[in-house]
DNA sequence: TCTTGAAATAATGTACGAAAAGTTATACTT
DNA sequence: AAGTATAACTTTTCGTACATTATTTCAAGA
């Protein structure tokens, strides 16, 4: 059988402590980041070379990150970075859609008035920035919804939703946002901030479904531009056929 | 920090191929079956002997568990298993409401005349079952479900479905299940199947609702019930203090 | 051009050593 | 003499090196 993606739960940060965690973090970051591309193969000895570490502690931290569903195995050829392509991303928006009402809701009802001054630092942080620094902004987006699900009793819940953030955030670093996004983002936001402090939890959910929805469709949009520019162009990072088929239509997992 | 766990998103099953993927399975098995018990402590040395391989398969598979939130490690302490206490199914079991209306919706609106035949048949099997094997009938649960959703074109949301069902089923096989709730469940899988035969969706999410509310409010009851058994018996796994304090309110993850 | 097979490359499994934590026993203090 | 602290010992994790096995590559021959 094929198996689909597992992407891990969630999950806090947590102090490195041994060497293979780091070599995790260091892995996991160059995927997330782009460093490393979609379907590149991530071959044990020269990664082990690269961070001066041995085989080991690079297979296990491949393993654990197979685990989270961000890499992928296939038997007796090792593991290659998942690709993050526009199905993968629009699934992981829609699961998004399901949580962050359920997530925002009890916000709102516990929300307390440091939190929602928290909210509100962030927010003006986010229009001094004005979108200058797409990377800044893409963290502050992210403070700014972490600060509402973090509180939530769900752990396994905001842990789904941020892990999925993380993918969707490492990508929209390498998009352009659109004028009329910018606007839309801070527009969003002050309703969102607007309906909290009233309590008014319909409206907020009613403000966050339009908002994440805006937001999922403008990355799949962007990427459907960045992906026909590149199929027009030919170019290709080089990667076995196998894995390029796999890769493209959602892929076997594990 | 300390961290929340992760749950891998979701995966099909695929064919071993290596070795490693075969121990992997085995672990799953048992912590998933109970044969593991929460907290108990994973040495790789022990699990390498007993399963007739050495340490570096053990410890890869550990480290995939890791990553799908089953397992925990603390740094030069090893792993133990994820303890799958009362909160945490209740969380699980809320991600779940969040994610089936939305995974059903696309059923009702695309089955088939086969896709509808199969869940009948199933339903027949359920009902000629009748409950009288508990194992059976929790497979049979789940292959009801997994027929709807199975369909479904987000496989990032399907996985994390199926992935959570995976711990519930775990737990609900060791639960016993009371008679009315026996009862709602033939009435509810019933009710689902005439909705989705007159392709009404709201009225399938809306059955739907009620059932899944009402099996995961069971599993809780029934938990809560062991639990206070075994608090009375003063019964105990034993278990480092330092991992019990850790299990029991949501834990250190990675 | 396609097949075939041998060399190279890389994944998977085994064995070992070093470092850290846990455990037990002994000595010391009150 | 009892309890605590400290030191020796054991266990287990974590990292390195090596052996084995599978796959890919590439060249020679049909």
């Amino acid at each position: 059988m094929s198996n689909t993606g597992p992407i891990a739960i969630a999950a806090e940060k947590e102090g490195t402590g041994t060497s293979s965690s780091s070599i995790y973090d260091a892995i996991r970051h160059d995927i997330l980041s782009g460093a490393l591309e979609a379907n590149a193969r991530l071959k044990v000895s020269e990664l082990a070379r690269t961070h001066n570490t041995s085989t080991n502690p690079v297979r296990e931290a491949l393993q654990q990150l197979r685990g989270e569903g961000l890499v992928l195995f296939t038997p007796n050829q090792g593991a290659r970075v998942r690709p993050i392509d526009m199905e993968f991303v629009r699934d992981v928006a829609e699961v998004g859609y399901q949580l962050e009402p359920y997530l925002l809701r009890f916000f709102v009802e516990t929300a307390s008035a440091e939190d929602i001054a928290e909210l509100e630092r962030i927010q003006s942080e986010i229009e001094a920035l004005n979108f200058s620094d797409k990377a800044r902004h893409t963290e502050l987006n992210h403070q700014f919804h972490e600060t509402m699900y973090d509180r939530h009793y769900n752990r396994v819940a905001f842990g789904v939703w941020r892990q999925h953030r993380e993918i969707l955030g490492s990508i929209s670093t390498r998009i352009p946002i659109a004028i009329g996004r910018q606007e839309a983002i801070i527009t969003e936001h002050r309703a969102l901030i607007a309906a909290i402090k009233a309590q008014d939890v319909a409206a907020a959910v009613t403000v966050l479904d339009q908002h994440i929805q805006d937001a999922g469709r403008h990355v799949v949009d962007q990427l459907r531009i960045a992906e026909a520019r590149a199929s027009h162009r030919r170019i290709g990072v080089t990667v076995r056929p196998s894995a390029r088929r796999a890769g493209m239509h959602l892929p076997a997992l594990r």
